[in-house]
DNA sequence: ATACGGCATCTGAACGTTCAGATCAAGTGC
DNA sequence: GCACTTGATCTGAACGTTCAGATGCCGTAT
């Protein structure tokens, strides 16, 4: 194993005192100038790079960040990557590095490993992907670490919560398909009545009934189907909804994928979009723009999302004062499929 | 800030020295039984944490490891979240963290930064995700640490990689392709011509040409096009196949998502799959077993690859032998498109 | 009885930083 | 010329763990 270079031996060699050398790691300011050379030229000369464990048990702070994803929920999702690369940015211009977890809510043993790690001093954060809220959420919320959830409403006290509004953006979808004539509009929604009640669905469904109404349309409970998120799920949702004695002239879909596989199924059945249907979906990742037709969808602003997150997150990591629920605008992208 | 906990108070607590409990955390066996139980009794009463900066920086090792993803090419990767998640249970197994980092080519110091995290003993180690070769890559090799290196050939000396035996699959497909009676077998492969030359892509290819040849067909150039692993990408790809005067009764995709894309445009063609042309991907993720007809096509054992990567991993750190190249075996999936 | 080996436990130092406070030289105002 | 401030640098301790070696105790062979 080769020796480790120690701030001691760079002031050897640049013949001050290693708090001197120290200061100018720092980028103290009140190091004269040429002291400042020569220890550079030190630091230079022999390689020398701090290290990091020592430093980190010093500041009591590990410079690491955790995004924490929901075991059987997050994984096939197309926008973790997508987050992850986002945080990854922000995190690494302020010095952090992003490690990844990941918990499954019924292995409790998985949040005490996260909290072990908090406590240790082996992550100075966390940032929560969307969870399934229930007593492990507010549990987790109890601890006094810096953490910000995503997808969670307000938690409360000292607890950051980000909040995209897919409620106003598939309500600014069902009022862009009713200035376009439509009528008949239907909604494919998330799991309702499996467990997995993150806030996001309901939200969704919130969004749908609310552009309903702003447009005057009567809600038609045959018109909304639950799904699963996936393309397949998307296409069994499409075909009971053509089985409708009268079906649909419209479908807002609660994902990309769902929209997705509910074009297929339409195709199938022989009907054209948007002639006989009009479609739009929510995401806007590479499968909505390469559907044939282009998909319109309610554009979901990862990179707006993350860098919040981790802003939010190192303010409250370095104790300064920082909002607590940050909502996130989303916007509808107008394309072929309308 | 609440006090942290420390091994003295716990030791206090208990009743002997910092060291005996030190021994029972790590699990030693020469402690005596009823010494062991009064100590862990003292640990669970004061919530006791291992400080973990202290620990790293005692033995030398921080317990992270970095996975690196080059920066343009792997982000849209569905493989990426997967691998990373596969990853990430190996690891947490061991008690290595993951921690995740991006660099791109052209950022020198992206490169610097890596080896700065490396020499700290911010990381011990690295995997690197398929990265394009070249003198970055060398000049990484060549860094005295431990290290994984996806999709590369051979670098030699200690450094470890592992491959993914595209090759073999693709040449499955063919010779699949061909025991069903096809003829004109065309290939839809990564982007030959771009600076993008990374090894898979080659053997993708190489894998056509070895599967050709072993059913005794004739190489036809035409039949070859090249794309960039986008939906898009293979269905521009099959456009122009489509435009032959003669076209093809079988497509071999170097990936999913630009079978899917030709599987789409052969369909607005007109034309039946597999009735009228047969078709395989490569990857087996979502897309293919969702789309219709199902794909046939290359599983892409992520499990293995990731397993085994943070076994080598792992082993290079801990100082333990292990092989330096690691092939790991596809295998062919048949579902409806064939 | 004495010496010895083995076992459980303890003691003190060390890892490489940063923090708090000391020191020293030079500059300022009277 | 003296006391005082300012700025640059140094010194020693501290963070919480692990390592190496010391200590004390017991049983057993001499």
């Amino acid at each position: 194993m080769k020796h480790r270079v120690t701030l001691r031996e760079v002031a050897a060699q640049a013949g001050v005192s290693h708090q001197t050398v120290s200061e100018v790691v720092n980028g103290s300011d009140k190091v004269a100038a040429n002291t400042q050379a020569r220890v550079l030229a030190a630091m230079a000369k022999l390689d020398y790079h701090p290290n990091h464990a020592a430093r980190s048990m010093r500041l009591s702070r590990s410079f690491n960040v955790a995004y924490v994803a929901e075991k059987p929920t997050e994984l096939a999702d197309d926008a973790m990557s997508l987050i992850l690369v986002s945080l990854l940015e922000t995190l690494q211009k302020a010095g952090y590095n992003l490690v990844l977890r990941t918990i499954s809510s019924e292995r409790q043993s998985q949040l005490e490993e996260l909290r072990g790690a908090l406590v240790q001093g082996r992550i100075d954060g966390v940032i929560f992907g969307a969870i399934p809220p229930g007593p492990a959420v507010l549990g987790m919320a109890a601890w006094k670490h810096p953490m910000v959830f995503f997808d969670q409403p307000t938690l409360g006290d000292g607890v950051a919560t980000i909040w995209v509004q897919y409620r106003d953006g598939i309500k600014q979808a069902v009022e862009h398909l009713a200035a376009g004539g439509r009528k008949r509009i239907a909604f494919i929604g998330g799991p309702s009545e499996t467990k997995l009640k993150i806030l996001h669905n309901l939200e969704r469904y919130g969004g749908y009934r609310d552009g309903l109404e702003a447009v005057g349309l009567k809600y038609n409970k045959s018109l909304v189907v639950a799904s699963d998120y996936t393309i397949n799920g998307g296409r069994m949702a499409a075909r009971s909804l053509l089985k409708l004695r009268q079906h649909p002239d419209a479908i807002v879909a609660a994902s990309d994928r769902m929209a997705f596989g509910a074009l297929q199924e339409i195709k199938a059945h022989g009907l054209e979009v948007p002639g006989d249907i009009a479609l739009t979906g929510f995401d806007d990742f590479e499968l909505a723009q390469s559907a044939d037709p282009p998909l319109t969808t309610v554009h979901f602003p990862v990179d707006e999302l993350a860098s919040q997150a981790a802003r939010l997150l190192i303010a409250r990591i370095e104790g300064k004062t920082a909002p607590s629920h940050v909502p996130i605008a989303v916007k509808l992208v107008i394309r072929g499929s309308t």
